[in-house]
Parts: structure tokens; sequence; C-alpha cells
DNA sequence: CAAGAGAACCTGTCCTGTCAAGTTTGGCTA
DNA sequence: TAGCCAAACTTGACAGGACAGGTTCTCTTG
């Protein structure tokens, strides 16, 4: 019966309510441990109907700020949980690496023969050359971390991955944009092994020390797999730290 | 004396939805890749409004069984990864540590000095007492994982936890009984170091050699540390690993 | 024959209502 | 005073509809 009001993407209600109840959560107007406004009184306040409120609300609760009882109400959770998908998965933004943004130098590109355990991730027969890509991360204290990409050869060809030039784009948009390559889940291995020689020089410790190895494949739909990215991180100096709210 | 109404979980109709849909997903009814019936298609099929659909579609969204594109419809994504708020934060499993379901031998449980780092996270004065209970895994290769689980004193008084017998529930279902504390979010840090002398004896490893290192503690709603556990995994034996989605 | 207009679908957003069921509170009763 | 009970809250689950805007296919037109 009435004429909606200019819907822009921008102001979607759902979106304006949750970006408010948000703020008020972060800047303390509604405490830890305190109680939201129910619904109800949150339709009156924005003027939006129950189930935009509803949605605004299950947006809060997926991200963590807070949690709701049935027949209670709504409470503000203790910590804002920073992007809990983000950081449970370090090995995300590893297959991701957009080699501009961070202090990363290009240690190697080109054709190697495929170790053992990347032919083996890779679903390649032993033997089998791939291209590897591998760069070393530092911080203001020295190198952090050594990163190694693996792919297998029929992946570089059209692309620029061969190139020895930085990637002015992240490795999963580029191999979109020219091969309509879409990566469809991953895998990632964490464990813990000892520095082998070249490693330890790279990173400045001692050959043998103990290092945080974090290896993640990338899958398209099929299950193949077309990308595996190497993490080494010195273990005594570096530790994976990953913040999430527990839900009953 | 109150007549519990059981409203199951089955008599839901966006679950019965969601079951049917997840079912026809995993049995290839609706190949990888493929798309789903519209919504309108749903409706009639199963006979419930629009939003109800919406609603068990957007469950299979969050599971990462399917992908939606405005004005195309839904697509069943490549491979169904399992529950990934679980094996992406092997910590929780940690917190909740039921000592009997699984092959667990109980090595100490009594009080000791916190040692720094323990101290540390449970941001108590070093030199404290703190009560300790401390396991072993076994699976069939012998022994796999070395659990420690460090708690503050006033937690202990009043609870099973000084009892050298194994606890018949879940760390935290038990903390929540006795003392009504409730667990907010946890902080989980991954780290690689090499084994001290008792933990390689305990795990039947060479002492220095590299360990896999997860230490999560909970916290409450203040931020205030209640429980810390350590597990210690033999670095070249065991990995994490982690499937998830990748989301565009 | 190629390009463009439009119809027919599709999902996303948002509304007004309805009923069920859990929680809290205050008043009444034994 | 202690305990029960009903009213008044709360959230949860649905229905059925409306409109906006994206996508696809077909049919008409230059």
């Amino acid at each position: 019966m009435v004429v909606m009001a200019t819907r822009d993407v921008d102001t979607l209600k759902y979106e304006r309510v949750l970006h408010v109840l948000r703020s008020r959560i972060q800047d303390g107007t509604y405490p830890a441990g305190g109680i939201l406004p129910s619904q109800h009184r949150l339709v009156a306040e924005f003027d939006v109907s129950r189930p935009t409120v509803i949605e605004a609300l299950r947006l809060l609760r997926q991200e963590g700020l807070i949690e709701t009882q049935t027949g209670r109400g709504s409470f503000v959770r203790g910590k804002a949980p920073v992007l809990a998908a983000q950081s449970a998965n370090p090995g995300r933004r590893l297959l991701d690496v957009s080699e501009v943004d961070s202090s990363a130098d290009l240690l190697q590109a080109g054709l190697v023969v495929a170790p053992t355990r990347v032919a083996v991730l890779l679903e390649l027969p032993p033997g089998t050359k791939v291209f590897l890509r591998q760069y070393l991360i530092r911080d203001e204290d020295g190198p952090v971390e050594l990163v190694s990409a693996w792919f297998p050869l029929e992946l570089v060809t059209g692309t620029k991955l061969a190139s020895p030039e930085p990637l002015d784009e992240g490795i999963r948009r580029h191999l979109y944009g020219r091969k309509r390559l879409r990566l469809d889940y991953a895998v990632e291995r964490t464990l813990s092994r000892s520095a082998v020689l070249d490693e330890a020089s790279s990173l400045g410790i001692d050959p043998g020390a103990p290092v945080l190895n974090v290896v993640v494949t990338g899958h398209d739909a099929q299950g193949k797999a077309w990308q595996l990215v190497d993490a080494v991180l010195p273990g005594d100096r570096h530790e994976l730290r990953n913040v999430y709210p527990l839900t009953q």
C-alpha cells in the first residue's frame, strides 16, 4: 500500500540497524554482559519491521558480538572476536598473497622438479617439473616467514606467474582473470619440523631449529589441487594466534 | 510438573527442508556444480513459505555446501567441508576434554607452582600455585598427545577438578554446573618448539625433537582467563588438518 | 544475420500478521 | 512467610505478499 523509500545498496535497512548496534556495543553504550533493547523496542526505535531487526541481530550473533537467549533477550558478549573466519585460517591469506603490499623479497621464480611432498599433494607423478615462486617476508626484526608457492605447469602458461616481477594483484584473482580457474576449497595442514639448511639460512636461524610449517592446497570444485603454498615460520619467535567465541 | 511440549528439531519446517536438500547434495541428486531448484519450486515442493526455504538455503550456504548468485540460482559447491568451525579450532576440543571417551591416561592431578608461561597467560603473579591435570592420549601406534590443563586455585574449590579420578563430563560443563562460570571466548596459540625432557619421555620421542604446541586459554566475558590447556604433539608424526571453503 | 528490446525467471529485501514457547515478576493463596 | 500461578514480557517459527534489480532467453527489428 505504501511506496517504498529509495532503496540504495548503501542504505539497506538491516545494514543500518546492524551498524548502529555494532557501534553502540563497541563504544560501550551497551556494555559487555549487558542486555540489548528488545526486538520490539528496536522496531520502534529504528522504524523497521521485526524481521529486519531479527536479521541485524542474526548478523551480530554471527560476528560473535552478542548472544541471545529465548525468552530473555540479547546480551553483549565479552570480546569482539576479529573476523573469526579470517584469523582461523592463516592459510587463506597465503593462497591470496599479493606480493606488493607486504615487504616481501622474491627469492626465485622458475621451474623446478617437484619435491616428493609437493608432488604428492598436487597429485603429480614423482619427478614432474612444477613452477615455484618463493619469497621471504620481513618485519622490523628481520626475516619472519619463508613462503613457497607451487603450481602445475599447465597453470603457468598464459599467466604472469612465470614473470620474475611481483604480481600486482592476488594470485587467486589473477588465475580467475586469466584462466577462469575458480578455487572452491582449501586444505590446510599445520606441522612442526626441523628447519633444513636453506630454510635456516634464509630465515637466519640454526639448522635443525624447530619451525612451524603451514601447508595449504587450493582445490577446484572437482577436487583437483591447483595451488600449493607452504609457509615456514621460525618456531620460537612466532606463533599463530586465533581468537574465537565459545558458543555453548 | 510441567508438560514439556517436546517441539523437537525434526518438526521444524526449515530443518526438514534443510535435511532433504543436504541429503540430495550428498547423494548426488544435485551434483557438484549443478543448480538447485529455484526458491519458488522448493516452496511448491515442500509446501512451505518462501522465507522458510530461504532460511534452509542460508544454512546450506553457511555450511559451505552451496553458493548462490543473485538472479541465477543456488549452485552445489565442490566439497562438503565438515563443520569448518570445529576443525578450524583444534583448541575448542581441548577446552572441553571429557577424559572418559578417549583413551587418556591421567598422569597427574595436583598443585604445582605455575611455570612462567602459564602464570603470564593466566594473569597470576609469578610463583603462584595452580592446579594441574595432565594426561596422555594414545592411539593404536602409541602416545600421540600430551595434554596439560591448568586452573587457578579459586576455581578448584567446590569442584571435582582436584579429584584424581577422571571427570565424567566435560570440564566446561562441570565448571558451569558447579561454579556458574561461563567461558565466553578462547585464545588459541599454535607454535613449534623443541620437546623438553619429560615431554620427550612421555611421548616416546627424542629430547629436542620438534613438537607442535597448541595453547588455548578460556576467558569469561570480562576477559579474565580461567583455564589454560596445553597440548603437545610430536611434530613429525602428526599434523593439524583443516578444510574450509574459499568464498570469493 | 546481428543487435537490441523485452518477457520470464531468479534472488534479495522488507512488510504485516499469527501463533508457540521460554522467562520474569508480582500478587494471591495456603 | 513460603510457594504457586497467571499476566506480561521476551524470542522463535511461519505465512503470504510486495517490489527491486540481476540474468537469461526469445523474438523482433534494422
